[in-house]
DNA sequence: CGTTTTATTGATATTGTTCAACTTGTGTGG
DNA sequence: CCACACAAGTTGAACAATATCAATAAAACG
């Protein structure tokens, strides 16, 4: 992902890279920075907080999520280092961000960042081609949501997460799942179980193996390819 | 699953407002631009289409969706005048822009908006608050995609109907549904059929009256409003 | 190690889809 | 102006996909 424009990229993480020039330019207006630490599980910050502060994302993996009264919740996003968080145009976040695995950011205040994109036109230009890189993953997120069968929407998300933090390997793509069932279940609108279920049915079709629960390795990535895409030509065959 | 957040604006259709500035700048800069109509079912651009023009759209309503290969459609958007449609980063067109109604358009080079944006950093600036108020809206239709029932969804899209072009009357809120039922459909992540039976139980409960097939008077804002954020307090009561 | 959390698997229930009939609205030409 | 034809909408019945509830099994952690 790190060029712009790859063909027909899944994007189911958040941009991330093309990062450091905003962030770059951030620090040279805010030398020193605070600098957080969250363990996993903890709160950057919930919706509806005011908006007095971004983020930038150095390390470790964040989640982004919004809910229903009732407990439901839609996850937005899964960010990476070099992401920068937090950055609404209105008073009040939208949405929550929670740390995923142990998590290092840093703080700007929002002002600082307001007045820089006044100062350098450069950096809003930055900041409106990182939303709307956004709005495309955002969009294509939304087709995912509203149309793919599960396990259409389990091999995009392997492969995103393959174009965007994948290492090859001999025999395959080697992708990191920090995340819980649940949190791919809120990301996928599924149920943590429908996930697990065809996680294992993956596997068992020779899709993909599982050393551990939270690394996949994604053998035939051409057939997820075409599952993820919606032309399920092995959907029920090749299960022999 | 932490705090309940309570329930903040439902955004089910594209920004629009706040645009005259932007469109007045390209006006300024673009003295004469093509003027183009289209009628109902009209294509503006495809996806994979070159982005060669941004489109500002002056009557009618647009719908702007994604197809799976196998015809699978997912609706991201209803836009309405003052929409500022086909601005991408890359070069290409990452979703369709078609004619709901007839359509009424005035199309500009992008590369004029590329070189405004250089020239007048205000623009830029307005045109990072769109983009940004457009991600709110996507990251609302995920939640509804992901996690809302079908009543929900539709309680849902009928008062952020009512929020962006709802008159209201005596007894209700009179909605304008010009686009149809496979459309909205599409857009919600149903079928055209559960629209039609779930659109036919809020009648049923009172919720909503339907004086033609593409106009609905909410008779209960508030109950639909529950509804929509997932309280649903009378999913079944208050049927008697 | 034992304890707790997370993941997997099974049985059943539910929601929404699919397929199909029928109704209503709409437009056109006689 | 009515009759017809076609498209859009509604409704019904059977079905399928995924959710829910429940029980194990496996990891993670102290």
């Amino acid at each position: 992902m790190q060029r712009p424009i790859s063909a027909q990229a899944q994007n189911a993480t958040r941009p991330a890279p093309a990062s450091e020039p905003t962030i770059a330019a951030l620090a040279r207006v805010v030398p020193m920075p605070t600098v957080q630490t969250l363990a996993p599980g903890g709160c950057v910050f919930f919706e509806g907080d005011a908006a007095e502060h971004v983020y930038d994302l150095v390390e470790g993996v964040l989640r982004l999520s919004k809910l229903l009264p009732d407990g439901r919740r839609q996850i937005l996003g899964f960010c990476q280092a070099g992401a920068l968080v937090g950055f609404v145009p209105g008073a009040e976040h939208a949405h929550t961000a929670e740390a995923v695995t142990a998590v290092k950011l840093r703080r700007y205040p929002r002002a600082k960042l307001d007045r820089l994109i006044e100062d350098d036109p450069s950096v809003g230009r930055r900041l409106l081609a990182r939303l709307a890189q956004e709005l495309r993953a955002a969009e294509e997120l939304m087709l995912l949501l509203g149309r793919k069968s599960a396990a259409e929407r389990l091999a995009s998300f392997l492969l995103a997460l393959a174009a965007t933090a994948g290492g090859r390997r001999g025999d395959g793509l080697v992708v990191e799942l920090p995340m819980s069932r649940g949190d791919i279940g809120d990301y996928l609108g599924l149920t943590l179980e429908t996930v697990s279920r065809v996680i294992s049915q993956l596997k068992a079709r020779g899709l993909i193996a599982l050393p551990n629960p939270h690394r996949a390795v994604l053998l035939q990535p051409a057939a997820l390819r075409q599952l993820a895409a919606g032309e399920a030509l092995l959907d029920r065959a090749a299960a022999a």
